[in-house]
DNA sequence: TGACAACTTTGGAACGTTCCAATTATCTAA
DNA sequence: TTAGATAATTGGAACGTTCCAAAGTTGTCA
């Protein structure tokens, strides 16, 4: 069971050329003869040889590896999994390969992994931070000329690239909308306080009802895990205050799910009986019943968006940080009860 | 800044020791004496050091690098997300670091993904393969003597050590438990028919009938794709029949989601006015409403038990293949009506 | 004092590739 | 014919690490 590595200068011996000429083949160079080329080709072929990525690594020291990492927070969450898997698209068209590893909220295993990572020699990384990263984290890592994209969360203060969605406008245009509908009592479930992304998206809630002039209660802003079951926690307990709101605009379509859940354990119909409206736009949120409304972000083109800015860095060898606000968007679907006619029955209940 | 990459040598002239030396301190060899061992690290440190695993792994040509692959063939699927995490974990805390790559059910891209993971010289693979993968497929990674431990789905003939759900039990026991709530007329909802995975489960289901003396109806199986929205097109197909059924068993947990979906359009109450079972135990099957029955895989623990399974072969040196079947369990949630006593009011309706 | 063991340290070769400068073979134009 | 250009090939050095055999240190005991 072929247990001796064959290497470039097995195929060599083979093809009756030099080794040179083997590795000329290997990187598809015009230089070599038609008739070469196919005599060692048929030779790689024939013994099976694998190419040796660590050791040409070595050698073109600053050319980097095609590896390029992506460290997210939660994988669990199908915003993240959807994130991936739109980065490995635009990654592996462009012939590099996926480092992908999960924190789990931890900045301990994300350092961990990030110094795997570079060990390994990767030639860009795309980050979704962890809940109290610090520009601090990557320094050494920016230090040494890797390009870093930060998405979904920035980091205070590091000089890297990001992409995040416009969390402010999003949450915005969902109050507004709400309100068109005719709620007043509209509340914002879901999510941890000390995240930046939290606290755009509750700016812009506000600011939509101070726009629409309504007032502001302290007590409908409920924050929670920003998971399903966060969101069950969350409308259990704006169900128990003595004025109840109407709607509600959630944290993520996570927690929204949650929301719709826990109001059916109430005997409540989501959309009819209660608005709900998500963010994110998850692929679930489209085949749910009812449908959800939500802002898109579309988690797959922000993956592939995030890939294609960190290999443009790579290739530009060293591009300076730009911050990229991806624009969102309000998909009425079910769930805020205005694409039903059912409204009426609001008043009858 | 930091354009010049720091090596072993670097190290050594800060310490004023060889670079032999240097090597020792950094396999935490006992051979090095306390204070040496104290110099080397802080110069390490002091000049940020990143070693190099590549030039390390040519080095020491057997043994492997300390990378092992996974390989799933739809990580937007929050199975496989959760196995990649159970992966990930176990991986991570053996100091391995996990190569992720997604298929999207494609062949060619499996055989692309994991020629790249073999250039890049992993220690061991974990496969979810891509439909339609054939033992020839894997020929050449198992000769090469990397260790392959294949999960969820097999591939006939192929002399690599898998780590497979039981199929055939679990749809059994599922039907077994509907038709002990009094239900007839049993449906089989969803999957791909060319898969291994779906026969399991379906010759599951059909013997649990036949166990149970009930008749066997072909227009009761109605295969689609294992998704959410394949849920909702099997359901509404299978609620146009002339003779309904009243209960159904999924192919997984998406199928089944999907199926509530399609009931709930149609105005009925999944668990009250249908008995809905799925397969896997996702981790949204306990929170969502009704809360899913289902057969229960655990999918984080059979991603441990793989990457376990995968890196006792590693060290073992040369392992022979050996197929473990887990067993599942069903978990008598509300989808299926059993768990609530609302049974009664069906006939109200 | 010398012999021997235990503990530390070390220079060089090796791993599989790419790059460079140099070489050979082939063709073209004067 | 020859000089020069063009095309194709090549040997050796280098990349950053680990391994090996060998060599320094100490310390102990006769």
């Amino acid at each position: 069971m072929g247990k001796e590595r064959v290497t470039v200068i097995d195929i060599a011996r083979a093809a009756g050329v030099s080794k040179s000429t083997v590795s000329l083949v290997l990187q598809a160079s015009p230089l070599v003869n038609e008739a070469t080329r196919a005599k060692v080709n048929a030779a790689i072929r024939e013994l099976g040889y694998v190419y040796n990525r660590g050791a040409a690594n070595l050698r073109q020291s600053n050319a980097k590896s095609k590896i390029i990492g992506i460290v997210v927070n939660d994988l669990t969450n199908s915003f993240f999994a959807e994130l991936a898997v739109g980065v490995d698209m635009v990654v592996q068209s462009a012939g590099y390969v996926q480092f992908l590893a999960n924190t789990g909220e931890s900045v301990d295993r994300q350092r961990e992994v990030i110094a795997s990572m570079r060990e390994h020699g990767i030639s860009g990384l795309i980050l979704s931070p962890a809940r109290g990263t610090e520009a601090a984290d990557l320094k050494s890592l920016v230090a040494s000329g890797i390009p870093v994209v930060n998405v979904v969360r920035q980091v205070a203060g590091a000089k890297v690239s990001s992409l995040v969605s416009d969390n402010h406008a999003g949450t915005r245009e969902a109050v507004r909308h709400l309100a068109g509908l005719g709620h007043h009592r509209i509340a914002f479930l879901g999510g941890f306080p000390d995240t930046a992304v939290f606290h755009e998206r509750l700016q812009g809630y506000r600011d939509a009802l101070s726009d629409m002039d309504l007032a502001v209660h302290g007590e409908l802003v409920i924050s929670s895990a920003p998971s399903r079951a966060g969101g069950v926690a969350a409308i259990e307990r704006a169900l128990l205050l003595r004025e109840r709101p109407t709607a509600a605009v959630c944290f993520n379509d996570a927690v929204a799910f949650g929301v719709c859940d826990g109001l059916r354990a109430h005997r409540l119909d989501p959309g009819e009986d209660f608005a709900v409206i998500g963010f994110d736009d998850v692929i679930e949120a489209q085949t749910a019943v009812p449908a959800l409304t939500t802002i898109s972000v579309d988690p797959q083109g922000m993956g592939r968006r995030a890939a294609q800015l960190l290999l443009k860095q790579i290739n530009a060898g060293k591009a300076d940080a730009e911050a990229i606000v991806s624009s969102v968007r309000l998909v009425v679907r079910q769930s805020c009860g205005a694409a039903t006619d059912k409204r009426e029955r609001l008043s009858l209940l």
